[in-house]
DNA sequence: TATAATGTTTGAAC
DNA sequence: AGTTCAAACATTAT
């Protein structure tokens, strides 16, 4: 379900919890869920893929992985995994991961990696490309310590965008092309929640799900590439491959 | 109906 | 000891 801008939308639609407390707690999460019970939301945070809620003295790690989901104000069929009641509506959600960061959020997040925090910090994410000459681009650019919050739907976005082949090697790609490929990650993910938020998302794409290239009438190829082994689509004749 | 998909962690195997 | 890789988790649309 969810890319970084995802998550984005999931904490703007949370705001009316911020700073509310949990009346009730409930659900199949394997953590001591009770301790959210009587606690008051400080605040909620995002770190890529990451949804936070965050207490004074901890905070709760929520990732959707594959298949994630939420209610507000409203409920499933199944089972959530976690729930959360307040005086003014509740908030539910099923089939993630659930976990506790005991302390200061600060230290266990980077918020300079997540292409969508205000701390963005595009040329640390070049000099972590540059320690990492021989790994393919596609399989950086799902690096979430590098680019946090990128997803394999931006990943060929970008590529294609950028006209960078996904199986090029970051080492042998012209360094113009590698800055461009790390601003137009967090650009994309810009345009990504706009377009989200617009149930537009789909009309945008240009090479997900796609079979012809929309600037050469060539065929899309599908491959699934590099060491995490996820589904491109680029096109041959567009999209340089250096290696 | 079987398959595959916007993802990550874990632990066995090498 | 460091890496690699399959398995596990779980839902839904095609």
């Amino acid at each position: 379900m969810p890319e970084g801008p995802s998550i984005i939308i999931l904490k703007e639609e949370v705001q009316q919890f911020a700073g509310q407390k949990i009346i009730e707690v409930d659900g199949n999460s394997s953590i001591d869920i009770e301790r959210l019970k009587g606690k008051t939301i400080l605040d909620f945070k995002t770190w890529g893929k990451h949804f936070l809620i965050c207490f004074d003295d901890f905070t709760v790690k929520i990732h959707l992985l594959m298949f994630g989901t939420y209610r507000i104000n409203e409920r499933k069929e199944t089972k959530p995994r976690l729930s959360m009641i307040f005086s003014n509506g509740e908030l539910n959600f099923y089939t993630c991961s659930v976990k506790i960061l005991e302390g200061d959020i600060n230290l266990y997040y980077n918020w300079s990696e997540d292409v969508m925090n205000e701390k963005w910090d595009p040329k640390k994410a070049k000099k972590s490309l540059d320690k990492i000459p021989d790994e393919m681009i596609c399989d950086a650019i799902l690096d979430q310590n590098i680019f946090s919050g990128v997803g394999n739907i931006i990943k060929n976005e970008v590529l294609y965008r950028c006209k960078i082949h996904p199986e090029s090697l970051i080492g042998k790609i012209p360094s113009k092309d590698l800055k461009n490929i790390i601003n137009e990650c967090s650009i994309y993910s810009f345009e990504f929640l706009d377009w989200k938020k617009n149930y537009e998302l789909k009309k945008h794409w240009l090479t997900y799900t796609k079979s012809v290239c929309l600037r050469c009438n060539l065929p899309i190829h599908r491959k699934h590439t590099g060491k995490r082994n996820r589904r491109s689509f680029f096109c041959t004749n567009c999209q340089k491959l250096h290696v």
